[in-house]
DNA sequence: AAGTGGTCTAGACCACGTT
DNA sequence: ACGTGGTCTAGACCACTTT
């Protein structure tokens, strides 16, 4: 075997426009190693081929296979574990779980939320869901209400709309059999894995409603956060409202 | 010449504990460019050599110079433009600017900023300001209060505190006589790169002073953002509080 | 044409974990 | 002992920018 360097040019011309985009061999790979995790190929926690078999299923070198895992791993899509392979990330593990829940106690070392489960129920998208989601307006949502304490104090309510066509069985009884982080639920539920999330936030006067939920006597200010949450290939499966008590708790951040 | 590939140990045993911490090559490679950058051998916006003369300057191959160069990169400290070089992160460029600030408007395109500085004067650090910037109670510290506006409308008040003892020239003229970004003129005047930060989020009731300088009749609930910033090696060198008005605008922050 | 970073390969060896 | 990921090297070629 001599020179076979040459990257598989990936796309085919459009014909209208410019140049044929580039794409390295390595960005292919990458590509098809999601696809294989959106199809169900590997689940969360489960370790997917070595380097060496996946260079042999793609014909590439280990290197190039490697590149391509490195960046997944850098994404927090998968995770390597030295000596004994690469795995599906989970939000099962307690090493990912604190990636989305990014509340911290002013004092003490972080504790472990209980939720509680006030409403659950099917709706229909209005127009801010479904733009969130992209769906149409009207399709079935799955609409929840919940409570996150801290050491029995009520910290967060979180309104959670999901699109009803991914998550056929979703009912209150199981949310409240559940316990352990919501996208972990997804995942073994509901074969859905959170994989990236984009936030808004702001603060806001407490809703009447929300005041209530958390026991507040007045309006105090709430950190409020609208976040979506993607799957695999950016495609949005949830849109999650949260309202923060930020007294004795902030959210905290780091810029890069 | 053979084989040449065993790392350089590092550091040697510190005597009492464990196995001497096993360093990689391009870690320690990492650590050299880090030090460059930190003694001022090249400045913001400058070029750094090629990696073909790194690989000889540090007699490691090109690949080791290009994984440490890597790692830099995806840290935003150095900056890879194909053809051109490496270049050394700058937050003059437009491209860096919306790294450190994260308010986004409700509806449309970002605008820059308009800055106003109300207030520059010298104090000494209470604990709250020792603590964050890693110096003793009482030492001399730069103190500025300036005023954020996007089209006109006041929206940020921050406070920021700078160890006086980096910040020696630091004066309300300077500050007056300059437009652009703030980490631009600590780069260009003081030689200081602020190269990460960790912020904490809460939603507070805007104090009177801070309503009062952003034109508020009453106290709305703000975004309080209070942030330390690092230059090379994980040295803190600024407290900033944060105040936003969120109501047209919101801060944006993702998820991995 | 020359210089830069970017991709790809092949092979050696190291560190870690399991058998 | 073996298999995994992790490091390091050397060399070829590609893509982009400047001379």
């Amino acid at each position: 075997m001599s020179d076979s360097a040459q990257p598989r040019t990936a796309s085919a011309d459009s014909g209208t426009s410019t140049a044929a985009a580039f794409s390295p061999l390595y960005q292919q790979i990458k590509a098809l190693l999601v696809k294989s995790l959106d199809a169900g190929e590997w689940k969360p926690g489960e370790s997917i081929p070595s380097e060496i078999e996946l260079a042999a299923r793609f014909q590439v070198s280990q290197g190039t296979v490697r590149k391509a895992v490195d960046e997944l791993a850098g994404q927090n899509i998968l995770l390597r574990r030295q000596g004994k392979g690469t795995f599906v990330a989970t939000h099962l593990e307690p090493r990912v779980r604190f990636r989305f829940l990014r509340l911290a106690p002013n004092e003490g070392a972080p504790e472990p939320a209980q939720s509680k489960i006030l409403d659950c129920r099917r709706i229909r998208a209005n127009a801010e869901i479904a733009r969130a989601l992209e769906i149409k307006s009207g399709e079935p949502v799955v609409a929840i209400r919940r409570v996150l304490s801290f050491s029995n104090v009520p910290t967060v309510v979180d309104d959670i709309y999901l699109p009803g066509a991914l998550f056929k069985g979703l009912t209150a009884d199981l949310l409240n059999d559940y316990s352990g982080p919501l996208y972990g639920l997804f995942e073994s539920e509901f074969d859905i894995s959170m994989v990236r999330a984009d936030e808004q936030l702001r603060a806001v006067a407490a809703p009447d409603d929300i005041a209530l939920a958390l026991g507040l006597t007045a309006a105090i200010p709430l950190l409020c956060v609208e976040r979506i949450s993607f799957t695999y290939g950016n495609r949005p499966v949830e849109l999650r409202i949260g309202h923060y008590v930020t007294n004795e708790y902030y959210y905290r951040n780091s810029l890069n």
